[in-house]
DNA sequence: ATAAAAGTTCAAGTCAACTTGAAGTCAAGT
DNA sequence: ACTTGACTTCAAGTTGACTTGAACTTTTAT
């Protein structure tokens, strides 16, 4: 398939798919002149990399559940990666009960009502630090 | 409470809380000389931020959820909001599936395992684009 | 009274993830 | 043979969400 084709089929624009390429997170598997052709299994991985974005992961860390840099270090990642997902999605299913309450409460103000807060409060538990922005500089 | 007080209980560090009050998402209720104050409450706002961050709403969202710009308006707004949620969790839950499949699986490589594959496309359904990116420019 | 600690403003810098623009290369149709 | 349009590279620009730095003002401890 040709670069416009893999973009119609994934949802990315071709920038993004060079952009992928350059990175690491696709390949192309030849070239037609100048112009990249890719093997229809390209598609799987662009939707587990769309996945992944829409999880909250970052492309580095999608691209190291691709690669198994090691025997063990992977399968330890991977369902350290899933354990995240699942506080993820609690939190989320938090946040969507207080918004379908929000949205019928007549609360002046969602901070007032208590259903509200309790709502919100379920999701506070193991959680202490935004989970992306982590730079672990204790060595300075 | 003082900035420093209000950083540390909800982990956010006080550079933000300054931009975060500059861009209207929370307030501070007074200064004493020059240093901010701010009533508790404030805290559960920040809650509410950080879950909605974590759940992928830009900031600009987040602050047209607090703010009710109509009567129905912000009803409709709240819940279009919590179905995004549902969408999004059944994608997580996919993706934790795969993921701890992954784990314990033993192919080569998972895009020949027909398995993960299954599990992930589960979550393919009603997904077309990128969810944070789409900017409507119909008409130029 | 004085110096250090903690807070302030405002402009500029950073980072990830792309996107855009300019200039060039090909491949295909006429 | 030639034009057109799709594709290419590479550098630079953009956006959102913060962070950092420099210069300044209080508060607090000695």
């Amino acid at each position: 398939m040709d670069i416009t084709e893999v973009a119609k089929v994934s949802g990315f624009p071709a920038s993004t798919l060079r952009f992928y390429e350059e990175k690491g997170l696709i390949q192309s598997t030849g070239r037609v002149g100048l112009r990249r052709l890719f093997n229809s299994d390209v598609l799987e991985r662009l939707a587990l990399i769309g996945l992944g974005r829409g999880a909250g992961f970052s492309l580095d860390e999608i691209s190291e559940m691709f690669t198994p840099e090691g025997p063990e270090i992977n399968r330890a990642l991977l369902l350290a990666k899933a354990d995240e997902l699942d506080r993820k999605i609690k939190e989320l299913t938090a946040m969507r009960n207080g918004l379908r309450h929000a949205a019928v409460c007549n609360a002046p103000n969602h901070f007032e009502c208590p259903k509200f807060l309790r709502l919100l409060r379920v999701a506070g538990k193991n959680r202490f630090r935004q989970p992306s922005k982590l730079k672990e500089n204790k060595f300075k």
